[in-house]
DNA sequence: AATGCGGGGTC
DNA sequence: GACCCAGCATT
């Protein structure tokens, strides 16, 4: 096979170019699997920080799974896809409860763990065991689709039926697994990169069909992405005393688990102060100020406003009025789904970054 | 097979 | 803006 004669290049390449992360020169299967799934869509330089933040706060996998979840989030607060953080949490517990709190050494064992797929299996088993499985993440699929001339979209499972066997015949046949999975995305991170690859160093030049063919910008072929969706989010941070209300938002969905002023979904073109909370609130609310932000994330395009509310009721006000959707989160309730709390308080919860967008920005607005 | 799920860096 | 990052779960 053409990519056999070219491993020397590549572990050479490597063992001379390699970046030093705090997550490599370890076997210790917790902190690769903490570092793997922090990863998973995340640069190393932004999840460099939240790997050690984890690592100080859960030093073992015991102290993970007594965690509450609450805690967990509260250290991924910030980094996104926080389903991730939950699933950790999960695949903790599983481990302590079913496989005697050892991190278990069986790709398929470790493939059955919530929140590891495919790559984060294969690429746990080959840092941690040595365990030859190849491992093939967004990096090596890039330089896979270019170094045998695979013109399927690389986000198809098409693509990975085809190029998973071939590297996963080479890995087989080499003396060093975890080396060469991580040469692999190293080379894609480093030298295949999406534009201007940096073919006059790469240690697969001489047998790379898209550098013979100069086909390096057709390759790999990729699928454009849906626009983002529109949506027209408000919050309502009210004040009553010196506290003031949150909740926490629903699994399934966008910011499961964390905690955030109740929100309100509107159609896109209504600005103005919300009128199911005018309604229940009207008489006694004074409207302080409200701020607007426009947040981005790659499936959404939210406008928030965050109105800033005094009530001026002697009780609390009451958001469970019968038959009146006050906020989008106001069901799947449990003790801790609805909270007053003082406002310095709020570092206590885990919230996203919109939300922490409207707590920082809050005196100068 | 397609979609939802965050946030941020780069060009 | 568009792209995409050491992907996975769900439908």
């Amino acid at each position: 096979m053409v990519l056999q004669r070219v491993i020397p290049n590549l572990l050479t390449w490597y063992g001379q170019n390699h970046r030093s992360l705090p997550w490599r020169d370890t076997q210790n299967p917790y902190h690769i699997w903490i570092s793997e799934i922090i990863l998973q869509q995340t640069r190393v330089e932004q999840g460099r920080i939240y790997y050690q933040k984890f690592i100080d706060e859960f030093p073992e996998i015991l102290d993970l799974a007594q965690a509450d979840e609450q805690a967990v989030l509260k250290v991924w607060q910030g980094l996104g896809y926080y389903s991730r953080a939950r699933n950790l949490q999960k695949a903790a517990q599983t481990i302590v409860r079913e496989m005697g709190g050892v991190f278990p050494h069986e790709y398929d064992r470790i493939l059955s763990l919530p929140g590891i797929g495919e790559y984060t299996a294969a690429a746990i088993a080959s840092f941690a065991f040595g365990m030859p499985f190849a491992a093939i993440d967004g990096n090596v699929k890039r330089w896979s689709s270019r170094f045998f001339g695979v013109d399927i979209p690389i986000s198809k499972p098409a693509f990975s039926k085809m190029v998973g066997p071939l590297l996963q015949e080479v890995i087989e046949q080499t003396s060093h697994p975890d080396l060469f999975n991580q040469a692999s995305i190293e080379l894609g991170s480093q030298v295949c990169t999406v534009s201007q690859p940096k073919c006059e160093v790469c240690p697969l030049q001489a047998s790379c069909y898209a550098f013979d063919k100069k086909l390096q910008n057709q390759l790999p072929v990729v699928v454009k992405k849906s626009q983002p969706q529109d949506w027209n989010l408000h919050f309502l941070a009210v004040h009553h005393h010196n506290e003031v209300f949150i909740v926490r938002r629903p699994k399934p969905g966008i910011w499961a688990g964390l905690y955030e002023f109740p929100s309100l979904t509107l159609p896109s073109h209504e600005k103005g102060f919300p009128a199911a909370w005018k309604q229940v609130l009207g008489g006694n609310l004074d409207i302080l100020h409200i701020q607007r932000q426009v947040h981005l994330l790659s499936h959404k395009r939210i406008e928030a406003s965050c109105w800033n509310v005094r009530w001026n009721g002697e009780e609390k006000p009451n958001f469970r009025v019968a038959g009146t959707l006050l906020f989008d989160a106001s069901n799947a309730l449990d003790e801790n789904s609805e909270l007053w709390i003082s406002l310095n308080e709020i570092d206590r919860y885990p919230v996203h970054r919109l939300m922490q967008h409207f707590l920082t920005n809050n005196q100068h607005d």
